[in-house]
DNA sequence: TAGTGGTCTAGACCACAGG
DNA sequence: CTGTGGTCTAGACCACTAT
């Protein structure tokens, strides 16, 4: 009735960084050495200590050795987007927030034309074959990949204006896409929780054991027509998402 | 510069999932055949499906073989908690919502009295050694294990009421604390995404590649005092999270 | 260059549930 | 009973990077 022996490994490091025995930042044995303490094969142990790779609490970084993993969130405030701003701003709603708090904030944009598939042609109310103009960007702190912030439109709102640029836009698109005549006054946030894709592993440097939140962000005008659909990816490690509740 | 063969395992049917020629519910060949067909070691296929499974995309069902992961999920509002509800409902929220499916809501109730701990003092404004009543729920639908509610108070202002009581409330435990003069006018949601602890993996029955968002609703008196803590845990494949905002 | 983790093999035995 | 996945071993070679 025992448990498997790399059951038990991870089990035991486990316990040792829920009691603070080992702290963030700390190193762990080497294989090596754990197949010695454990009396088991290398193999074994790196399957105990897989589990606990898995499970986000230690990471390997060769040639040095497992180490207990480091978290630091940064907080998402979701209804900061439907807060009014000055007319023109310095800078937009994530770079005021990173470099209020002395960090370095920047982006990498990238505009593409795609079509919007079954996720955003539900969202937008389009045919899953209708043509989107997809916003692309990377936001970077101190130049560490830290979201994905993928804004999408219908092509025949945004022809011909800045959205279309792939430059950086102080103002917002918000702005831009009220502008043009399509102000936003309500929006659905949708929160998803899942294991990144390798894409997202790859434009976000993430390592193993690292789920993702995605953040579907829909903006309607007055009438109710969607106008904008934002898909956020926020590493798990990175962020803590924050709502506010005022009853009525 | 080629891949190793695990990782090409991987991505063969990472892709077939990805592209529908896998659908849900689907059956990949076995481990036998994979290394056969791909000419490797069986180890080496099971560190290719590892990946998979560590991704949340397939499943192992003993001794079945290995199934792609089907999912559903369930709407959770958060804001529904602030809006009015009649004055004597049958049922929670919870029920509520789940029965008008058609489906059988359940619950196990466990109250203790525990120390609060670093989250829960930091929320409550509490001395970490201080004591709260925990009331620790499990919520199942159609019998299926679904998520956590753990709702913490601070014991000063329960002791003796109904809240002690591990029993169905049906009116739910917010309505008794505004009766015993604690009304909640505000509270603050935050959302954090990890991997579940194997407490966690038990009490849901999650299966590997599962991540969890931690959801803590902390709710305060109109003088801005913090009255109420809950921590739910929602298993990222049976759940969508979803917020409303207007622009004011 | 030494030592780390990363990958791989070719066996083996086990527990479990379906036919 | 048969075949599945689950676990384990004792080797081997490789790529990377800190020193």
């Amino acid at each position: 009735m025992e448990a498997p022996a790399y059951q038990r490994i991870a089990a035991t490091f486990r316990g040792r960084i829920a009691t603070g025995v080992l702290r963030p930042g700390d190193q762990l044995p080497t294989e090596h050495d754990l197949a010695d303490q454990f009396g088991v094969a290398r193999q074994t142990v790196r399957a105990g200590l897989g589990v606990l790779v898995g499970e986000g609490l230690i990471v390997a970084r060769r040639p040095r050795g497992y180490f207990v993993r480091e978290r630091e969130h940064m907080v998402y405030r979701p209804q900061e987007k439907s807060r009014p701003r000055p007319a023109v701003p310095e800078m937009d709603r994530f770079s005021e927030q990173i470099a209020a708090t002395g960090r370095t904030p920047s982006y990498s944009i990238e505009v593409a034309l795609i079509e919007a598939g079954a996720d955003l042609a539900e969202r937008l109310r389009l045919d899953p074959s209708a043509t989107v103009v997809a916003r692309r960007r990377v936001r970077y702190i101190n130049g560490e990949p830290t979201n994905i912030n993928d804004s999408h439109f219908p092509i025949d709102l945004v022809r011909d204006s800045e959205i279309m640029l792939p430059a950086y836009l102080a103002r917002g698109t918000d702005r831009v896409l009220a502008e043009l005549g399509y102000a936003q006054h309500r929006a659905i946030d949708e929160i998803f929780v899942r294991m990144p894709t390798p894409d997202e592993v790859h434009r976000l440097g993430l390592g193993p054991g690292t789920p993702v939140a995605v953040h579907f962000d829909t903006g309607y005008t007055e009438s109710g027509r969607p106008v904008q659909c934002a898909v956020n990816v926020l590493p798990g490690d990175r962020h803590r998402i924050v709502f506010e509740r005022h009853w009525s």
